[in-house]
DNA sequence: GGAAGTTAATCAATCGTTTGATTAATTTTG
DNA sequence: CAAAATTAATCAAACGATTGATTAACTTCC
């Protein structure tokens, strides 16, 4: 039997991460946290000092595990599309594997409230963003991508992830259906990004 | 000047909604509301019973408004490409003129809590996402539409548009920007038919 | 005068946080 | 090495503040 002596401290994170996640940041209280982690409720603020300390850090660690998978990408000697193009399949793959996660910061981001969450969010996606802005007008510049708008064309193909996240349902119209089934996160993975790979290649190569 | 009497049953809603939309549901406290409306607490309780009654209540009132635009559009003799670029110039107009709400029903559809308004939410969109399906489908099938994996597709317009309505951002690179201001917001609406329906003309009807 | 609308005051419950005490582990000291 | 001192981790209990809701009295208006 794996030994029960995992440290608190790292169960209050998960448990804060799946109640945030499940119930809101608002929605959750820190008796909840306390109770579904195992921990003592004073051990929230003598951790993390305050609630908004859980959460500021489960955020920090999660963006921290986020950048410079792209870099790597855009460092290859590859053309534009095929840059694009393992952009797109990181993407769907790193955010569909942290779904609950995903629909967290999304809902954090649509409140006006705690800002400095929301600055944070935001630079960590922008630098993100600027690699993506980067390769396609790299595409642009060297003609091999169409005249587009480029900023737009972003917020397609994140808009397109985040939907199916938020909407599985949406898209897969059979109802007994789980992101959390392997099985059934395989199959939408697969078409997400065969989806967004063909709608970028014909969109931005196509000769008209 | 405007007459101050207007019932505070209407103002407990806008303010409720002004106030859910910025800081969520339960970010909102009744006495914030009671504030905001200008009446007293109770009227609250006294008009809808509950703080969940009100939140009942706006979406009620805004998923009423928001089916059968759609119907209209699809019975016109146009071309199937006609009809989705006016889908899509329906969608992003409305949209963006209630940001806050989508904002906030967003921000509900992603929460595992409150099952009754995820499904309320989920029917009234399904609705409209039935028609944009038959326009794309019928689309293929008469040949006009090349084949495509339609929800995707679908996906793709809507995850735009609600990409743009929560990191407008993103889009727009500059910073002094706001989507309040009505001067933005057409030029951010015109940029967004602009993309979506180049996209989809390109995407769908291009021989390949 | 009575129904509808409105108010301030109050309710129990829950919130996030803090406290003081206790145990377990580690370091210092003789 | 072992006793003493120190630190880290944990706990139950309680804190004051705020929550959503309710009461009962008071206006307003037909």
């Amino acid at each position: 039997m794996k030994t029960e002596k995992v440290d608190k401290r790292q169960a209050i994170l998960d448990a804060a991460e799946k109640l945030f996640c499940e119930t809101g940041y608002e929605g959750t209280s820190t008796r909840q946290i306390a109770k579904e982690s195992g921990a003592n409720m004073a051990m929230i603020n003598y951790y993390f000092g305050s609630k908004e300390g859980v959460f500021v850090e489960i955020m920090n660690e999660r963006i921290a595990g986020f950048t410079s998978q792209l870099k790597i990408i855009n460092e290859d000697k590859i053309s534009a599309l095929e840059k694009l193009h393992r952009v797109i399949e990181g993407y769907v793959n790193r955010i569909l594997d942290n779904t609950a996660f995903h629909k967290m910061m999304h809902r954090e981001l649509s409140l006006t409230q705690r800002p400095e969450m929301y600055d944070k969010i935001k630079d960590a996606m922008s630098h993100n963003m600027q690699i993506i802005d980067r390769i396609i007008t790299d595409g642009i510049e060297d003609g091999s991508f169409n005249k587009v708008d480029v900023r737009m064309v972003i917020g397609t193909i994140m808009g397109t992830i985040t939907n199916i996240v938020i909407s599985p349902h949406k898209v897969m119209s059979c109802s007994n259906f789980d992101l959390n089934n392997p099985k059934d996160k395989k199959i939408i993975k697969d078409r997400a990004v065969a989806h967004l790979q063909d709608l970028t290649k014909v969109y931005l190569t196509t000769k008209r």
